[in-house]
DNA sequence: TCTGGGGTCCTAGGACCC
DNA sequence: TCTGGGGTCCTAGGACCC
């Protein structure tokens, strides 16, 4: 029996977060709306039931974009643009809170609609997957559209697709005609429809690489499919320059991983001003001790244990330091988590401010019946 | 008044063991 | 007064993704 040729989809909801939010304040359909903040930007409901709405030039804080829908974007505001800045550009922009609860019941039911089509799903977080199509009946484009139409109808969302023979090509595809997209594409296409979009199109190749890639000369994906081997290698390494090599020509023969492990766990935050951990070391010590005990919660609600306890700091140079304390015992409770981030600490000086500090658990184990005895907190940093 | 939070994977070097 | 490889575990940093 001779292999099917594989098709492969990649699924990607349209501005995901800002519209789940539309749905709920259906009044702001067709204004710029940005999604970021804290609690501080929730709309307010006025004694005659309208809504008192943030904007964006209200703001104040260390905060940035999550989301914009397409009119804020034709501003110039967009992911991971910090949110003063933004605020410059859309300053009449509304600004509405994060609501990941909102946000994981929508991914719920877009993922639900699609499985009872197509079962073969890997996830790549809230708002988009892979599907692998190749055993499902039914001709490719007609079956995309029901699925686009299961999406819309399990949730009044729009979302984009991309179908093609790897995760590579369709990942690329499915943001070619955003939004309400739909492209599909073969090898064959792949000379006119790839080559001439820049090599950042490319998932796993960063601004850096991007930057390396420009000062040899090289700008689009043809570019790159048609540079010389030896010259990638020379500059990226055995491993990426082939792995750079193979994408260009859209050679990718991963599979739809239908499953996965959770590696680690975290949990990190910025401060609102940064702190010296001296000066501030009562703020700091409530901050870790916080972080901790989010973190043990986070183990024992999705039941693991943690060998590898390890802290991050970032300093108000942006330079990020990291130390891993491995302990013999694996811990899932606050005061083993408080206790081995501090023998971390001590490892690092801190005669800079920090802006960042965040704790995160790997080495994960799922937890087995026996509890894990819990340990007495000591030492002095941060305490 | 730049630049969040939660992840994965890779590299490179050192310790230690056989 | 020279010096093997292979394997595992561990640490720290960096690129990248959503």
């Amino acid at each position: 029996m001779t292999a099917r040729a594989r098709r492969i989809a990649h699924l990607d909801m349209d501005a995901f977060y800002a519209s789940v939010e539309l749905l709920h304040y259906p009044q702001l359909r067709g204004q710029p709306v940005v999604i970021g903040g804290g609690r501080d930007s929730a709309p307010e409901q006025l004694p005659d039931g309208s809504w008192r709405y943030a904007r964006l030039r209200d703001y104040v804080g260390r905060g940035v974009i999550t989301t914009a829908t397409y009119e804020a974007r034709a501003l110039g505001v967009g992911s991971a643009m910090g949110m003063m800045k933004a605020a410059k550009l859309a300053p009449d922009a509304v600004l509405l809170p994060v609501n990941f609860d909102r946000y994981r019941h929508y991914s719920r039911l877009f993922k639900a609609a699609v499985a009872a089509i197509a079962p073969e799903i890997e996830d790549r977080g809230i708002d988009e997957i892979y599907i692998d199509l190749t055993d499902v009946e039914g001709e490719t484009e007609a079956l995309a559209r029901r699925i686009k139409q299961a999406v819309r109808d399990a949730t009044g969302l729009s979302c984009s697709i991309g179908v093609t023979p790897n995760k590579l090509l369709s990942k690329i595809c499915s943001d070619l005609d955003k939004p309400d997209g739909l492209t599909v594409l073969g090898y064959d296409e792949i000379p006119a429809r790839i080559w001439p979009l820049a090599v950042r199109k490319i998932n796993g190749v960063g601004p850096k690489a991007t930057d390396k890639l420009a000062a040899l000369g090289i700008a689009t994906i043809g570019d790159l499919a048609a540079a010389d081997p030896g010259l990638l290698q020379q500059h990226f390494g055995h491993h990426y320059a082939g792995w750079l090599a193979d994408a260009a020509r859209g050679v990718d023969t991963r599979e739809v991983a239908t499953s996965s492990e959770t590696k680690s766990i975290s949990r990190e935050t910025t401060f609102e001003r940064d702190l010296h951990a001296r000066q501030d070391r009562a703020a700091l010590s409530a901050i870790l001790t916080s972080l901790c005990e989010r973190l043990a919660e986070d183990l024992r609600r999705k039941g693991y244990v943690s060998r590898t306890i390890s802290i991050k700091l970032r300093f108000d140079d942006f330079q990020i330091v990291s130390r891993n304390v491995t302990v013999p015992q694996a811990v899932d409770d606050a005061a083993a988590i408080l206790h081995a981030a501090r023998a971390g600490l001590k490892r690092v000086g801190l005669e800079r401010r920090l802006r960042l500090l965040g704790v995160r658990a790997s080495t994960l184990e799922p937890r087995g019946a026996a509890p894990v005895a819990a340990r007495p907190v000591q030492g002095e940093l941060f305490a």
